[in-house]
DNA sequence: GCAATTAATGACTCATCGGTTATTAACTCT
DNA sequence: AGAGTTAATAACCGATGAGTCATTAATTGC
């Protein structure tokens, strides 16, 4: 009994949205923009989000939801198979051994999964990373940064147990080293006109990292610089607490 | 004759400025608070300096340069290097050999001045990376990296002419992961009080990167992907054009 | 002390942009 | 067709903050 709203122009707003807040971030992007790129006046914005804020809000939140799911499946399935299969030895590594290479390929499939989310988001990783400071997401990107890395600290932790990581390098570098590699990935994904073979890079990433970080030059310790390179703390766990941040009708200073 | 200007002004100002551009960003800032911080007037700014760009534009130029610097000098280091002492071989890694410590050795050093330099601008660092968005500024952070990732193109084009590097991997990954690391340690640099352990990062990163990129695992390719493997392009290098933008007196749109 | 000169101030202008709202347009149901 | 309802518009308001400039304050040389 009433004037029904485009159905399209709620999506149309989000995909011009993300377009615009990509170009100029989050506070740089003008609704009238936004809007106009729509086909639309700026009042038709408030009447599909509550505010620019809150539109990028949803779209964080869905690719903040799935990255945590990837991330907790991923620790699932390794934990798995370290408990039905065992954890990869420095002998498995030098030797290429089954267990090692089929190690490897489970690893190589997560990684693959997480290199297409970014695909997928890679314009809300990218203005998550470089254009929301000043806004209620100031943080967030770091938060999910640390996030990642409390998630690798842990297979680092079974490894260096199992003395199958050297212990010869400061603990938090291996997390910062695949964060950071990742990262770097995604920035240079926003300027890739089409995808780019993720599997070569799963494939990449892991083998750089394993038998970079296998105990190859472990030889060149004493025992006692190894038991003590073994004590040092991997980086501290954070929890999830506040990475959402709840949406906010700004309302001045 | 005449009423001098406050020898400290300008420092002051530089000072409080970089404190509140890591807060909220180049364009975030406000000139207000930047002169209150410094117990000054709005009008007093404008004696120093043309515009907030131009006082950011003076100190990333100084860092850039100096970055610059350092880059060249490791580039000519490592040739000097190959040229008198021959680039290190599969075999000098796997036994540890003489030549490929004292690469790893001569490797460190340029990486802890290049940390050292990294920790001295760590503010800079941060908002070059997350505050210039819609300013002179947007992008050269980006220019910057890929200046890095040319650089290390060359290092990895030379050990994998030479057979060195293992050729099972896309040939980007590399230098992606080395400015990856780079740009994690400097993202957690800003959040820290004191100065971390950088002899022993550079180590980390050296050991890390090389023992995983050596061809431990190439004797799992044919001779054919092999060939193939070593074809592939790396990074295109880019030129220094453009890496430093003018400040300009932006008058409106 | 006084004139000359420049530092420093802060009220002002002006443009921008988020958010509001009165008004109009479009659509549905009877 | 026309009443009812909601989508959409665009003029408007108010806050914010960069940059200007007339004015005042401080300092120096004479």
């Amino acid at each position: 009994m009433a004037r029904p709203a485009d159905p399209k122009a709620r999506n149309s707003l989000i995909h011009a949205a993300r377009e615009k807040f990509v170009q100029h971030g989050l506070k740089g992007a003008r609704i009238e923009d936004i809007t106009k790129a729509c086909g639309l006046s700026k009042g038709a914005f408030y009447l599909h989000f509550e505010s620019k804020e809150a539109l990028f809000g949803e779209v964080l939140q869905e690719f903040g939801e799935r990255m945590m799911e990837l991330l907790s499946t991923h620790k699932a399935g390794l934990t798995e198979f370290f408990k039905t299969e065992g954890v990869p030895t420095i002998a498995d590594v030098r030797e290429q051994a089954s267990r090692y290479l089929r190690y490897i390929e489970l690893s190589k499939k997560y990684n693959l999964a997480i290199l297409e989310l970014c695909w997928e988001y890679r314009d809300v990783v990218h203005i998550v990373v470089r254009g929301v400071q000043n806004t209620a997401f100031e943080g967030t990107a770091w938060l999910m940064l640390q996030q990642a890395m409390a998630h690798l600290e842990h297979q680092a932790r079974v490894f260096a147990e199992k003395g199958t990581f050297r212990g010869d390098m400061t603990a938090g570098l291996m997390p910062a080293m695949v964060v950071g590699t990742y990262s770097m990935l995604c920035f240079q994904m926003i300027d890739m006109k089409q995808k780019p073979d993720f599997a070569a890079l799963a494939h990449g990433i892991n083998r750089l990292l394993y038998e970079g970080c296998v105990a190859a030059a472990q030889q060149h310790l004493s025992p006692a610089e190894y038991e003590k390179a073994l004590k040092t703390p991997l980086l501290t766990s954070t929890d999830n607490c506040g990475l959402w941040v709840e949406k906010t009708k700004r309302r001045n200073s």
